[in-house]
DNA sequence: TTCCCTGTTATACGTTTGTATAACAAGAGA
DNA sequence: TCTCTTGTTATACAAACGTATAACAGGGAA
């Protein structure tokens, strides 16, 4: 003789608030169980909400993974911005500040590089994926170059920039990734070390 | 009147060949469909062989995927290798062969990428990919210092390695997830000229 | 040619997947 | 206090998942 179960109580939520908990939920959870982990179900579960909640919001999981892309990029670019907002008001240091930042909080941090992972190797598969991979990656070597003009002012740095993000990406990889062989402040020194031996003085 | 179908023909292959061609199909795989579209019967299917075949030679789908990034691993380190015995005997030459063999094929390469990222997303959830992934990382690092020193003798490169490798990786990762905004020569000019400029000459 | 080992296929099982649907109830507006 | 909208839950479904099992047949040994 089963008693039913009451039906759970739940609370009604703005679509805003809402939306933006199951984009947490969903980058959490790529986060500690990677692409492989990460069902409708264990979002839903996180965002402790029911699992047919998800397709009120959006039009499948394609589309969470996809916006949760875009909020998680929009984080990275405001911590940046505001390390470089931070930083003493030389055009140098600015610099020197966005190129560093991507080596402690909250940049520097295991999960973010779990949930940046499963957006790149979603690239390959979903062409919106893909293009706000190349949105992101575009703004990211705008404000670069200008913070290199800024310093160094009238030359090309496009190369220049280039160069430096893929410095700092892939030191920021392997720092995230754990077991790195160096400590985040030897990741500083690198960045500002190349970034004077590469400028003219 | 649903007639019986005939049992497929199949072919009885030696040990080590059957389990190369599963590795083969897990890699492309993975490449093709991500780790989200990475299934047994997937990977079976592309080896042209049956699903259940595949707990016949592998403990199930992490181990062979494990055993995938082992054999990955090195033939990445057997192309880098092969790169630096292809170039002139200079400790110089052999260096610069060294850090841009990652422009060009087989290194530079989509599909090389896709797995690779595959990879680094399960190293959090995955004990035996972690320990892979610092191993395979570490020989490259005491390679690369190792060229290093015969350039130039006697000083610690400890650090300039692990710039160099978060260079050359990060240039990597932009070329061969598509749509970089410069060409691998222009990859292998920046390596060059980082690689002058931060040397004693 | 025959035998026999075992690599291989076919099938089945329970679980989990993404999505669709209908019933319920929270809470604002009257 | 009541009504009504709709955000939310509960349930159901087919498909795909990883794995277990038994029957089949390839092909070397005799």
């Amino acid at each position: 003789m089963q008693a039913k179960e009451p039906r759970a109580q739940f609370h009604r939520a703005p679509a805003d608030e809402r939306r933006l908990a199951l984009i947490d939920a969903c980058a959490a959870t790529l986060a500690r169980k990677g692409v492989h982990g990460t069902s409708v179900r264990e979002i839903c579960a996180t965002a402790g909400v029911s699992p047919g909640l998800l397709r009120h919001y959006f039009s499948g999981i394609d589309d969470l993974v996809a916006d949760t892309y875009g909020a998680i990029g929009a984080q990275v670019q405001a911590a940046l911005n505001d390390a470089v907002e931070a930083a003493d008001p030389t055009p140098e240091a600015r610099l020197i500040a966005y190129l560093t930042a991507s080596f402690a909080p909250p940049i520097a941090d295991a999960d973010l590089l779990s949930t940046w992972l499963a957006f790149w190797s979603l690239t390959r598969t979903d062409a919106k994926i893909a293009r706000l991979h190349d949105e992101i990656y575009a703004e990211n070597r705008i404000t670069l170059e200008r913070l290199l003009d800024a310093h160094v002012p009238g030359s090309d740095h496009r190369l220049t920039a280039i160069a430096l993000t893929a410095l700092v990406d892939g030191l920021w990889l392997e720092l995230s990734l754990g077991n790195a062989p160096f400590t985040p402040d030897e990741a500083t020194a690198l960045a500002e070390r190349w970034l004077a031996a590469l400028l003219p003085s």
